[in-house]
DNA sequence: ATACTAAATGGAGCAGCGTTCCGTTTCAGG
DNA sequence: CCTGAAACGGAACGCTGCTCCATTTAGTAT
């Protein structure tokens, strides 16, 4: 076949092919390892799942928030894109923030331990908390404006407050009955609510 | 002087009075730390500043839930103390209900550290979180069922959800001025408000 | 007052984890 | 094929939680 053009493979061509490679066992790994032991899982255990050595993963992703970013990343921006397809489609800007709420919730409380780590005092994760302020908050910013003026929502809440309400009532042990992030997160749209739509 | 009578001292009798000393030495370390190093600090740490070994307290507290327990025992119970006076002489018992949920986050917010050991995912903190449910939960409930009955909350909501939630929102870094916990919980509170009050 | 016993103590020691460092291996261009 | 550099792996270091045991000390019986 023929050699490729300029116009290369997607991810970056100063790479070497096996460091490419690696990038990619460690990736899978890591979200294998994650899906079972949380994001909060020894280095050491994701190394030994992808087979590879620490320094690795290290050299790959420096810190730990690196590699969780890596590993959510088209997540992340599904849920983004899916805020800005909701704002163009839903019945009203209302019902768009709370069909994208529900989505950011499931996401959340799906990934064990990602609500915690997003929010963790460590600032080991410091990195994953600006990558979903930076891709979601704009997102959330919109739907919540445009819920303003359609004169749904009271006005006077900022989206950051909001999102990270939203992410720290997800923090948890799943699985208890008697506790449900989504029940606690409606009552807090309730609450955002305009007391009547005059 | 008499002897004492068989009415003594108020802690355990059935310890030597070492160990006694040692136990309030310890737990004003304790005290001292969590405040500069939150909650999660090293053990070693506490005991250099209480100037004893670490196994003295392991053996006086054997896990770290129950030196933390120790060290909030009066605050926690002074705020169940105060939901029951609050109930008896709030104008209304969503009043009372307010009152009591500043005072709890008021409580969490200003422990470094405290609202997110509650919430921790490890089970280090499990007995503090016990704690916490047995003291503060049939406040809370009692609160809550007041109010329902008053006619000023809507019913359905479970008391460990309400609590936990407070919980969670109250977890992060202190001091962020694009964070104020309160702002979320007075958000939540109104989502819990019957929509009118015929 | 002295001797005795069991409670209490302290710090060394072991294990787990994060992170770094360096000798060795492997890729890729000449 | 040869060679330089990128990439690699795992040993090593530091920090923390928790335990174990030789030693000290308080309280009591004589």
């Amino acid at each position: 076949m023929a050699a490729e053009g300029p116009a290369g493979a997607s991810p970056s061509r100063s790479k070497r092919a096996d460091a490419q490679r690696n990038r990619e066992t460690v990736l899978t790994a890591a979200a294998g390892v994650f899906v079972t032991s949380g994001v909060d899982a020894p280095i050491r255990q994701i190394a030994t799942q992808a087979g590879v050595g620490m320094a690795t993963i290290y050299r790959h992703f420096p810190t730990r928030a690196d590699l969780v970013t890596a590993v959510y990343q088209h997540q992340i921006e599904a849920c983004a894109e899916a805020g800005r397809t909701l704002l163009a489609n839903a019945d009203s800007p209302l019902d768009a923030l709370h069909q994208w709420i529900d989505l950011f919730v499931d996401f959340l409380v799906t990934k064990h331990g990602l609500a915690d780590a997003l929010q963790s005092d460590s600032d080991r994760f410091a990195a994953l908390h600006a990558y979903f302020l930076d891709r979601l908050l704009p997102v959330c910013a919109q739907l919540l404006d445009a819920a303003v003026e359609a004169g749904d929502i009271k006005p006077g809440t900022q989206p950051y407050e909001l999102m990270r309400g939203i992410g720290n009532l997800c923090i948890g042990r799943d699985n208890d009955p008697r506790y449900d992030p989504r029940r606690l997160v409606a009552l807090l749209l309730q609450g955002l609510q305009r007391p009547q739509t005059s």
